[in-house]
DNA sequence: GTCTATAGCTAGATAGAC
DNA sequence: GTCTATCTAGCTATAGAC
């Protein structure tokens, strides 16, 4: 095997990126090879499949994301809860860049494709939602509650980040996740 | 001028319904034109301006559709308030058929030419939460707290749209309908 | 005002040299 | 593994008959 001449993190973080900002129809294939540095035909060497591949191995590394930085976090009883979830918030600002960024798991629900997409765009809302359940539960609230609120988080970030693209004013996002730790006191 | 064969209003409805469910991008002349009944040269015909005039239109469409349902029926002092709040209420439930629809303000700011449309984009938000915020501010709250609510709602609505599309769950939707007077009672 | 036909281009995807 | 060159199909848009 002979050595990847771009790097591969790099070619994924691209990918994720380019179909975070114009969605799976507006993200060409030529801007895709722009933004990765590679040209179309190494991009189809490495995803044999085509585009589809590309925006689903997209939503695989948002996946993989989300399993390090929210779902091992707010499982992991070593540290208090309230740490763990100053930490996935601080991940989650991270991720969206202060609210500047638009969500893969919305603009890949949207367009000609969408269904191809739907199954594990839902999965990764899933995950998000356990693991904010998992630190309410450890916060006190009961399973039904925690899951009730988890679930209401994922909307205000959605909402949040909408109005925040819409208007290029991040508060929509800032304010959006203050209020997260008070919608998890027990 | 001759008459026009295929009902304006219909056309109307038809260009708004695409471009919500499918985006900018995803909405492509072929589907524009199966979707109105019209083949595409009739559509140049009626918006020569082309593919943008069209999504254009259909925002314009959406900016009439807050005007006379959300705007006039709040400013409406005639009319308690508590029964405006619920009239504006049904008329989003209906507009987004009971969260099963694409919000269009959503999916125009995402893809190649998002930029041609933010600032309609942010003046039908703005138009929306001038709607919210005249029925709070006669339901007993002060300016500055009924517009944060208002614009809260509009994040509220987004969200969940985003949700109830990706989970198919158009709880997510009902929920924050319900959720709308609360937050506007002094 | 609507249509058929088509121009001109870009899309996603592939072949084959290196 | 990456590239140039190219294919076909689809795209937006236009010309001109009726």
């Amino acid at each position: 095997m002979r050595t990847q001449k771009v790097d591969p993190e790099n070619v994924d973080l691209k990918l994720f990126e380019t179909f975070s900002k114009l969605g799976y129809d507006g993200a060409s294939m030529q801007l895709l090879a722009k933004a990765t540095g590679l040209k179309k035909a190494s991009l189809y060497h490495r995803f044999p499949d085509g585009k589809k591949e590309m925006a689903q191995h997209a939503l695989s590394i948002v996946e993989e994301w989300i399993q390090q930085n929210i779902v091992s976090v707010s499982a992991n009883k070593n540290i208090k809860p309230e740490a763990r979830l100053k930490k996935v918030i601080a991940s989650i600002d991270e991720l969206y860049n202060g609210g500047a960024n638009n969500c893969l798991l919305r603009t890949l629900t949207v367009g000609t494709d969408a269904d191809a997409f739907k199954e594990n765009v839902n999965s990764c809302f899933n995950l998000l939602a356990d693991g904010f359940a998992d630190i309410a539960i450890d916060l006190g609230l009961s399973p039904e509650a925690a899951e009730q609120q988890a679930r209401f988080i994922n909307l205000l970030i959605q909402g949040s980040l909408v109005l925040a693209g819409a208007t290029s004013d991040k508060n929509y996002f800032k304010n959006s996740l203050a209020k997260i730790p008070a919608l998890l006191a027990a």
